[in-house]
DNA sequence: AAGAACCAATCATCCTACCTTTAGAAAGGA
DNA sequence: TCCTTTCTAAAGGTAGGATGATTGGTTCTT
């Protein structure tokens, strides 16, 4: 009969709005957002609603407030933000195993689901770990390896996996470059063997890559801080 | 030479403090917490400073407010809340996907950090699961679903898949019961398989055993919700 | 040029006041 | 007695002001 009025309180209401300006990428990460007066004026609202909307996206890790300074953008999603908090108790190997759990299927799924042109994508990525691998630039090689990882996820057609992987970005970072100067192993090994099986659609193929290169990062990892030897593993 | 000082603002610490009550479960599910008077009495705070922590825990998902009634608690953990709120938006299809890959990771990792009190606690899950799967009382084999599948989670020893696949419960839920009633079929036939492979430390059968017996789980979801069959996979 | 003192911007906290919604009690009518 | 309506107290929602604390930059002094 009637469509059902709008039953949020104020503050929840500029919070969305807040957070919309930030998944959308109007504030940008790492910039300044405007102060308490002006958000006030443009938003409308008092300053107590105001600052319980910021309150909440400062909890939830999307804002941090600088005291005598301003706020400022950390994160673009509330799921990367919180899973950012959780990472910081996990060790590099936990979530190197989650990886492989998301690479996993994500590679499977792509065998199933992809298309011609994110084949062609990935063999471009590829190119381009291969070609910068050894070069100077090492984030040119970081960003090149991160393109293919996140090609092959949405490839996979499943948000999900896409959304926990990227939020994973940060920690996995570490254990790429981490890896990339041990010497007398080339990291992109996996690569290959992993396109040419989504190419020919086999999952099993595609699976047994993905083993083979996260067995290649896990390992420097593995002596001094496998879970099974360390049973520190409590809340 | 001198400790750091506290470096957090008041209403981030009370907003710990509380959170601390909830995920520790002095607060149960569900119940109402004291009204923002006592409260604030108790913590020595004023409204607006205890008002912002609350607003913070409400948009992180572990409280609800309503107006007039009062302050509930939802949620016990931060990363279940916003899971689940991302989740609405996922369909059963990707929950199982991921559940696919966890379960996965989970079984290899099993088989090599198991200890042999773990492995008792699955046969008896999965002897539960088999007698009350034709039995009438459908939460009962759900528990004891659940129960053996956290009981494998464990055994691999990260926490963070145990904290992800718990995030998991309640989509996952939906799955078990929609498939309980598939004639045809008996449910249960993945387990033997996986645990017989955990026994014998043997991460490929188990793999194996999770892939064979989520496809009986996915099946039914297939025909009509393949991703790769709309494309209506935005955001 | 280096250091100290100052100043303006900004968030943090607290306070009081009033409004809106809700649940439940009280009153009234059948 | 039972149902409906009305009232009321309790709880959270919104508002605006006053003051304190922190930070970054500027200006002044040496």
């Amino acid at each position: 009969m009637f469509e059902k009025l709008e039953k949020q309180t104020l503050s929840g209401r500029v919070y969305t709005q807040l957070q919309r300006l930030i998944t959308g990428g109007e504030w940008k990460i790492g910039s300044r957002i405007p102060r308490e007066a002006d958000l006030m004026e443009q938003l409308g609202v008092s300053r107590n609603t105001l600052r319980e909307a910021i309150r909440g996206l400062v909890q939830v890790g999307l804002l941090e407030t600088r005291q005598g300074d301003g706020t400022f953008v950390t994160a673009s999603s509330e799921l990367s933000a919180i899973l950012n908090k959780r990472m910081s108790r996990s060790s590099v190997i936990e979530a190197l195993e989650l990886q492989h759990a998301l690479d996993r299927e994500a590679a499977a799924l792509a065998c199933l689901r992809r298309t011609d042109e994110e084949l062609e994508r990935m063999e471009h990525y590829s190119k381009l770990c291969r070609e910068t691998l050894d070069g100077p630039d090492h984030d040119a090689y970081k960003d090149a390896d991160w393109n293919l990882h996140v090609t092959i996820m949405k490839a996979s057609r499943n948000r999900l996996l896409l959304d926990l992987y990227e939020s994973l970005f940060e920690k996995l970072q570490i254990s790429i470059l981490f890896n990339r100067f041990i010497p007398g192993t080339r990291y992109d090994v996996g690569h290959p063997a992993l396109i040419s099986a989504i190419r020919d659609r086999d999952p099993e193929r595609a699976m047994q890559a993905v083993d083979d290169y996260i067995m290649h990062f896990k390992a420097p990892h593995l002596e001094a801080d496998d879970p099974a030897n360390s049973p520190r593993n409590g809340e």
